[in-house]
DNA sequence: TGTACATCAGTGAACGCGCGTTCACTGATGTAC
DNA sequence: TGTACATCAGTGAACGCGCGTTCACTGATGTAC
């Protein structure tokens, strides 16, 4: 029993690996061109194996990327503690949080993706909404060191929020070079948080 | 000449009139359906005519769907100023852009579809272009008006970009009744905007 | 050591379907002379 | 008043293709006895 239960774990184990690989291979795409255009086919060929491969490991297109999307916001957090590092400021995260969503294109479209919705499957709607809360989680975290407040929960949702709207309205707006529009996004995010963080203290309550 | 070009220009008419039945059409399955499921049999079903014949009026299902935005936006623009009205507040304003953004949900995506794009035709792009660029100076005028400040095309980014933001992120929170949502995305705009018509004179340079 | 059986990774090929778009054609309406 | 021709709205049917997903099968590895 100890044995096979020891065999069963390492077969385990290498599953998560080959899961690993597919979902890498799915990353690297994702940095060449949008996820609306690469398909399941695309990515087995890129982690060199049969589409028909992915579902051993996958149910579903969607699922595969949910946990793409895991992963990938799991990089981040590392890479926004590091820029923000003990001492940083609230408009340090902010712009952070802007470039991230500038250079990490098809996370911010999936991001949409999930968010938008109305075709996704249950399962993987689930799973989504878990990053999602996961991710707003960790802005507590980053927003409480920066700020040292109490009742954080509701100014995270108006920072990441507004942030990614000026991501989704700006990312291509016409007539600009990139580098113009990184600029101005910055201008608008730290425009937004600027006077946000005087109530925060409150409750949030408005009424 | 004159009589052939009036003839000409009644059958002019006469084709913008079968334009608008189709994007009426259109328009009636927005309120039904997302639009990303909203195919050209669809709406050819729903105005009567062959899908066939739609492709003698747009030429593809973009810039069907971009003169589809146009119109829906035109529709917003009385509401937006009815509601405001003559001594409407920013937040009045702030209120109706998100309950605008909730109530019309093809509308947001299709925003959302040609902002984040990635595979739309140049054709059809331009006239987006067109449309958000006249979107953005309707809030110009609205903000004008109820803030009565000068140099306001900065604040109007950020205006309509944070409150995008807040209904993308929160449109589909799970866990809550649409109602419950549509408050909390109230709050948050109110909370956002709350701070940042202090600066609106400013040149919106941060540096 | 050998045989029968179970488990599971992996795959090429095909299924199935949706869907945007095009084609070849009909029919109505107007013009030229 | 009649005939030949041009213009254009409208359409049923098909094209074409992408693409997610499933199927039937092979082969390797491990277990039971």
């Amino acid at each position: 029993m100890s044995e096979q239960s020891t065999f069963m774990k390492l077969r385990q184990d290498e599953r998560e690996v080959r899961k690993q690989l597919i979902i890498s291979a799915a990353m690297t795409l994702f940095d060449e061109r949008s996820f609306h255009e690469i398909g399941m086919r695309d990515i087995a060929a890129e982690a060199g194996v049969s589409a028909a491969s992915i579902y051993r490991y996958f149910p579903s297109r969607d699922d595969l990327f949910v946990e793409a999307l895991i992963q990938d916001i799991n990089n981040i957090e590392g890479e926004l503690e590091k820029r923000i590092g003990e001492g940083g400021s609230l408009d340090e995260l902010a712009i952070a949080v802007v470039d991230y969503l500038i250079d990490n294109e098809s996370t911010f479209q999936m991001m949409c993706h999930f968010m938008i919705r109305g075709e996704v499957n249950e399962r993987a709607l689930k799973k989504f909404n878990a990053v999602q809360r996961y991710f707003l989680n960790m802005f507590d975290e980053a927003l409480k060191k920066a700020e040292g407040a109490e009742n954080i929960r509701f100014f995270t949702h108006a920072f990441f929020a507004s942030l990614a709207g000026v991501v989704l309205t700006f990312r291509n707006y016409p007539g600009k070079s990139n580098e113009e529009k990184r600029q101005y996004m910055h201008r608008l995010a730290l425009h937004i948080i600027k006077k946000g963080n005087e109530i925060i203290d409150s409750d949030g309550n408005i009424n």
